[in-house]
DNA sequence: CATGTAATTACCTCACTTGTTAATTAACGA
DNA sequence: TCGTTAATTAACAAGTGAGGTAATTACATG
């Protein structure tokens, strides 16, 4: 993809295998091959895997003799966050209006209080 | 893409024209016409873009005669949202300290009202 | 019924992605 | 220096994505 950083991102996430690496990197760095571990997928396989990621800014790949320490960088998330902000508000008023709901669904059974 | 539901919507929004079209749908419904009208892009190009998104579930498209009138469907974002949780607080505690930073810069420029 | 409009499908092309195995680079350690 | 380990690169096959034009479907209307 020679797209824009926001398409790099999502093109980066729409991979279970690399969410699975990010959720890895949560609990702290880790090897290329610590991340391979987990994956029923050859080394090489893991190592681009993780070019994307790194293509994309969520990981960031240091050097300690033979290994390559990775570690999760979420600004580009905090991009995604910033561009789902518009749309939120489509999911988040249902959402209100459900837990209001469930609210008054409680109140109702419970006791009184209608409003 | 033979994946689940997130690898689904990800891709979907791994394209600037995609978004693009989602971003007219805030706006309300619209045609396939209508949607395609700002790419510079053919009609089948759009159509299938949108076709994308409805796999996705991000639009729903009706049938009015020939026109298709399409539909903003929010809940995959609701489901992007979901997954970002674990994730938020690795950059939302720098945007907490940020946003507390600038309410301060306001209380203390403008006036009292600490806490 | 013929025509025009909206949209999709068919067909083709080009480029990229994802996986494999084999080879290569780089660094440590006996 | 030789062998081992970590990781990448090379080379290949198969699948997918995105674009175009041409043909087709579906509906409305004169």
């Amino acid at each position: 993809m020679i797209d824009d950083d926001l398409s790099l991102t999502f093109a980066a996430l729409a991979d279970p295998t690399r969410r699975s690496i990010l959720a890895q990197l949560t609990r702290g760095e880790a090897t290329v091959k610590e991340l391979a571990a987990p994956h029923a997928m050859s080394l090489p396989a893991v190592s681009r895997h993780l070019k994307v990621l790194e293509r994309a800014g969520l990981v960031v790949k240091g050097r300690e003799a033979q290994w390559r320490p990775c570690r999760l960088e979420t600004a580009p998330l905090r991009d995604v966050d910033a561009w789902m902000a518009p749309y939120r508000q489509f999911f988040e008023d249902r959402f209100d209006r459900l837990e209001q709901h469930l609210r008054s669904l409680m109140t109702d059974s419970t006791d009184e209080e209608s409003r």
